[in-house]
RNA sequence: GCGCCUGUAGCUCAGUUGGAUAGAGCGCCGGACUUCGAAUCCGUAGGCCGCAGGUUCGACUCCUGCCAGGCGCGCCA
């Protein structure tokens, strides 16, 4: 077991922001058809052609399957059909005539039930892939007009421990969303809550007491409940030599012995957990530890408002907050009779606390084994007039990891469980990332390690990366034979080919992605979108020559294959895996 | 018993706020390297989208009821 150093460190803080990349330059086609087709609907009404009001109907636009049906469909003529009493062909046809004017829209159809069926124009789709590359590392981004400030909440497990896959598949998810929201014009700060009190940390540090007892020769005395892990005799060996004599003046009051210990167990766990975040390139601008919330007397201030808020009640001694009327299944105790306050109403002080910290949104991303918890957290923070679209609970499901067909159990204090570090230990930090991003959040996942390890030449990561590397490959290749790339002036005319447009196609569909992605809180859509992606690249690789005598041609198509190449990089880094250069 | 999540190809999973003929990876089988990286590409096979109703121009998607698996139902955190 690796010895992690013993420090404290809340308040440890560091910045991340996208801010140094230059200006965004990326063109949301998606976004812009959508604005053409209400500009389009707007225009009809003026010219008398729609009379109807048409307000509830969407002008959404969506991806068709086949693509004969073109790039864009839009399906507003079906819908608005009944409203305007028309058929959906000759709305459709009254649309087709506002759509067509536009430059990027090269084609426009209305087929069989209505749909308006919209081809990008392949001069845009050339002059997009030299923007790509000049846009580099911002390709993607976007800018808002009013940025959101963002508190994301993830992993936050207890400190008694190492993590878990539960919370490595946290870590990847979060963190890949707040680079996605950061990407899109969005101010994120990463929070991690330590649960550094209560029962489980006086629990803990009497696992460490019995531990120490046992290494002194003493009798164990072990707690029933208590942490079995091997971890705690580390920690009870490193204590009792750091800080020996500091335990040896409070041998004799337990009850100090064992706060001591368990205040010296969280440091510990934490600064573990800390190292092997920062590996797995996750970092938290803020570690937030609930005793403080306590110490401050945020806790009882919480209940104060609540109470205020006519939120509670006394009954048997206790207090507690009315949750039944915010649809949980019943009411729950704040404070208990002996007068220490419930978790519960410790995390509606930090949510409190979130909120009084001015930001516009705090999404908490919690593990299945609390999604119980999400009614009475959200009427608590509706009880005290905050609005409910402020506070986003995402829950990750959990995680089975599979070995040889078995599923392993997790168990912390029984001491068995597949910890985060034993995983990047196996596979590594790319794979595990990617494998955790490229399901969506609420699937469950089966995460068969044996299967990870041993097939990794042929995992879905690795095909994306070669994608890269192969490009880098050929640009040096290039370089030896003495090319003289300028992507300003590849001549356009070569891209004029089943595989270059398909390529093109799926290089400017990357800002919908990112934004799309970014909007619903789901990074798997960018996995899925590279994969595609580096498919259409592949496919055009062998289909096409890059490097030959011809010149004009040579430029062109490392032109194409660059813009790839950024796409690539930057969806990569958006999930954090690594794009390297050479494999 | 109640609540939440899941049920789509042999396996693991996508399927865009209801859209057009159901998708990918892996696995199976069969092809493609003298030249830029074959960690690649091309092709074949494989489906009562858990079951049954309902809503409508249209349902894998929404509603209801069942079935199956997982998780939760603590005055632990």
């Amino acid at each position: 077991m690796t010895n992690y150093p013993i420090v404290t460190f809340f308040n440890f803080s560091c910045t991340r922001s996208y801010y140094g990349i230059d200006e965004a330059r990326s063109v949301n086609l998606k976004h812009e058809i959508s604005r053409l087709l209400s500009r389009a609907i707007e225009a009809a009404i003026r010219d008398g052609i729609f009379q109807e009001d048409l307000s509830g109907i969407d002008t959404k636009v969506e991806y068709p399957r086949e693509q004969k049906f073109g790039d864009y469909a839009v399906p507003f003529a079906l819908e608005a059909a009944k409203v305007l009493r028309k058929s959906p062909m000759e709305i459709g046809n009254s649309l087709a005539a506002y759509l067509e004017a536009d430059p990027k829209i090269g084609k426009v159809e209305v087929v069989k039930p209505g749909f308006v069926n919209l081809f990008v124009s392949t001069n845009f789709l050339c002059e997009n892939v030299k923007d790509i590359i000049s846009s580099g590392d911002g390709f993607g981004m976007a800018v808002k007009d009013s940025p959101r400030r963002v508190n994301l909440e993830f992993v936050s497990a207890n400190p008694t421990g190492p993590l878990n896959i539960v919370s490595a598949r946290a870590a990847a998810v979060g963190d890949t969303i707040a680079n996605l929201l950061e990407f899109t014009g969005d101010s994120v700060d990463q929070e991690f809550y330590v649960n550094d009190y209560g029962n489980q940390v006086s629990l803990l540090g009497r696992s460490v007491l019995a531990r120490m007892r046992e290494l002194r020769g003493g009798k164990a005395d072990f707690p029933e409940d208590g942490y079995h892990g091997e971890y705690i005799k580390d920690i009870a060996a490193l204590v009792s030599e750091k800080h020996g004599d500091e335990i040896n003046k409070i041998i004799d009051d337990e009850d100090r012995l064992i706060d001591f210990l368990a205040r010296k167990a969280i440091e510990y766990n934490l600064a573990g957990q800390k190292k092997d975040l920062e590996e797995f390139n996750v970092f938290f601008k803020t570690w937030f530890s609930e005793r403080t919330l306590h110490e401050t007397g945020a806790v009882m201030k919480a209940l104060d408002l609540l109470a205020s808020a006519n939120g509670v009640y006394s009954s048997e001694g206790k207090i507690f907050f009315k949750s039944t009327e915010f649809s949980d299944d019943k009411d729950r105790v704040l404070v208990r009779d002996d007068g220490r306050p419930t978790y519960f109403l410790a995390d509606i002080a930090y949510h409190n606390d979130k909120i009084r910290r001015n930001y516009d949104l705090l999404i908490d991303i919690w593990g299945p084994d609390h999604h119980g918890h999400i009614n009475r957290l959200a009427g608590a923070m509706k009880a005290l007039g905050y609005d409910e679209k402020h506070l986003i609970i995402l829950v990750a499901q959990q995680v089975n990891l599979m070995m040889d067909g078995e599923t392993v159990k997790m168990s912390k204090r029984l001491g068995q469980f597949s910890t985060m570090r034993d995983l990047i230990d196996e596979i590594g930090v790319d794979v595990a990332r990617y494998f955790f991003v490229m399901r969506s959040l609420e699937s469950h996942l089966d995460f068969d390690l044996a299967l990870a390890k041993k097939e990794s030449s042929e995992n879905p990561v690795f095909y994306l990366q070669y994608a890269h590397a192969r490009i880098c490959s050929l640009f040096g290749e290039a370089r030896k034979r003495g090319v003289r790339y300028d992507p300003g002036r590849a001549s356009t005319g070569y891209f004029e080919n089943e595989e270059s447009i398909t390529l093109m196609k799926h290089l400017a569909r990357f800002p919908e992605e990112v934004s799309d992605a970014a909007e619903k809180f789901e990074p798997h859509r960018i996995a899925t979108y590279l994969m595609r992606l580096a498919q259409a690249f592949h496919r055009f690789y062998t289909e096409h020559r890059i490097l030959t005598d011809d010149g004009e041609r040579t430029v062109a198509y490392l032109t194409l294959s660059d813009a790839v190449r950024v796409v690539m990089a930057n969806g990569l880094r958006l999930l954090g895996v690594s794009a390297p250069e050479k494999m």
